[in-house]
DNA sequence: CGTCTGGTTGATCTAGATCAACAGGAGTGG
DNA sequence: CCACTCCTGTTGATCTAGATCAACCAGACG
């Protein structure tokens, strides 16, 4: 983690778009202004940890951060993958519980910081602030639910698809030939965590899809051959 | 379904202390009491569909409700169960959107209506009572979760187990011989899609339970001969 | 140069899905 | 009352996706 902390500007935020503060009043901008704390976090750091008390909320302004669980053996889950423009920790400051997961940085990421006590205060005087958490939850809980299903129903293969469809529909890029294609944010025993398989059967099935001229992987670059087919395999429920 | 539709009395309601209502004020409970329904439901019925707009919420006063979400290719998953004090509908109802699962009767059941109308009154009346269901979708969500882990990391004979502890936590008995046994709401297809899995290995894995004496099945009955043995193998993580 | 970490391959093993048959009720209707 | 079907649950036989264990390779990095 980057010594250096700097204040950061909500309200000029080139992201600001993206977060769930894009429709917040000027006023209530310029107050976050004031307390907003920047700083570069580097792959492996952690953001809280799973039991922490919550004393404020993250704000993803670039890179990947990944909230994952252990349970009691010690086995760990990546429940979920935040990027630009995500909020975390909200779940624990309002639910006044602690924090049920660990978020940690997958890939070198700049993050704001925002103290409870600011965030109390805007919410106590702006309820919308409090709807607009209350709609958060309630796609999360929809997300959350989308991926049971998944994990249920679909196979490695599938949830590989789906992950990397994910990705494009977010970040898709298209090179110099006209092609589809992607950097990986995250290591491949991350993305095994992330579908719910391993390091093994994700490298074999990325070999698969190779063979089928479907998805081509050099290192972390993934470059779709065959977009449409893809697509077809997978019936893209989000 | 059956055709009277009654009134019905929240304000007495015997397991108001279950429900979201808990502690709604008197004067609140008296306005639902004017528009409050109840009616009874047969094994089948459905109290709302995948796709349908919300009309209002549903508060089960007795019996089960699965929530069952069908896709594209027609296969069902239950996603989970609700009970006697359980609420449903209120994602859509305070997402503004369509209800994302079947609100299927898996045990006959009686269950009160009340119009999205007079909560919508409500809500905007009483903060506390947006407060609440922001609280519960909070904990739904992180059930949801739980669920999610569950699902990716868990034998067909944990999860088995599991789903058994739970429902004993919550309508565990004892009979004459001090044995701790309960009743098993659902059938056994219904048991296997919830947990993710098939009625053959169901089965199979009930047979295994009972050869090594962890419980014993007849019918719907099912009883604990050894119940600290059965908690030893799960970690009972909710 | 060794050491480490991330990724790829190979060989093996198993939980559990799938397909198929059948047994016990519970109705229903002649 | 029997014959019929329908439905749930149980058992058996088989098959496969994917986990596991183990070896190895290639960069990165002190």
């Amino acid at each position: 983690m980057s010594d250096e902390t700097a204040r950061h500007n909500c309200t000029d935020c080139p992201i600001r778009h993206l977060t769930d503060w894009q429709n917040l009043p000027k006023k209530l901008l310029k107050k976050m202004d004031r307390y907003a704390l920047r700083r570069q976090y580097e792959l492996g750091d952690k953001l809280y940890h799973q039991g922490d008390k919550c004393h404020g909320l993250f704000c993803i302004r670039s890179g990947f951060v990944g909230l994952r669980r252990y349970d009691v053996s010690g086995r760990s889950s990546l429940i979920k993958l935040a990027g630009p423009g995500d909020t975390l920790g909200y779940r624990a400051l309002l639910g006044h519980s602690t924090h049920s997961n660990t978020a940690e940085i997958l890939k070198a990421s700049e993050v704001c910081y925002i103290d409870r006590a600011i965030i109390s205060e805007i919410l106590q005087n702006h309820p919308s602030v409090g709807e607009r958490f209350l709609q958060r939850c309630l796609t999360d809980l929809e997300r959350m639910e989308a991926a049971y299903l998944r994990a249920k129903n679909l196979t490695t293969r599938e949830q590989l698809l789906h992950f990397l469809m994910i990705l494009h529909e977010q970040f898709g890029q298209l090179d110099e030939n006209g092609c589809h294609y992607i950097v990986l944010p995250i290591a491949r025993k991350d993305i095994a965590e992330l579908i719910g398989s391993t390091p093994e059967s994700v490298s074999r099935t990325i070999k698969k899809l190779e063979t089928e001229h479907l998805v081509q992987f050099e290192g972390r670059l993934a470059s779709f051959e065959n977009l449409g087919a893809i697509i077809d395999q997978i019936g893209m429920i989000h």
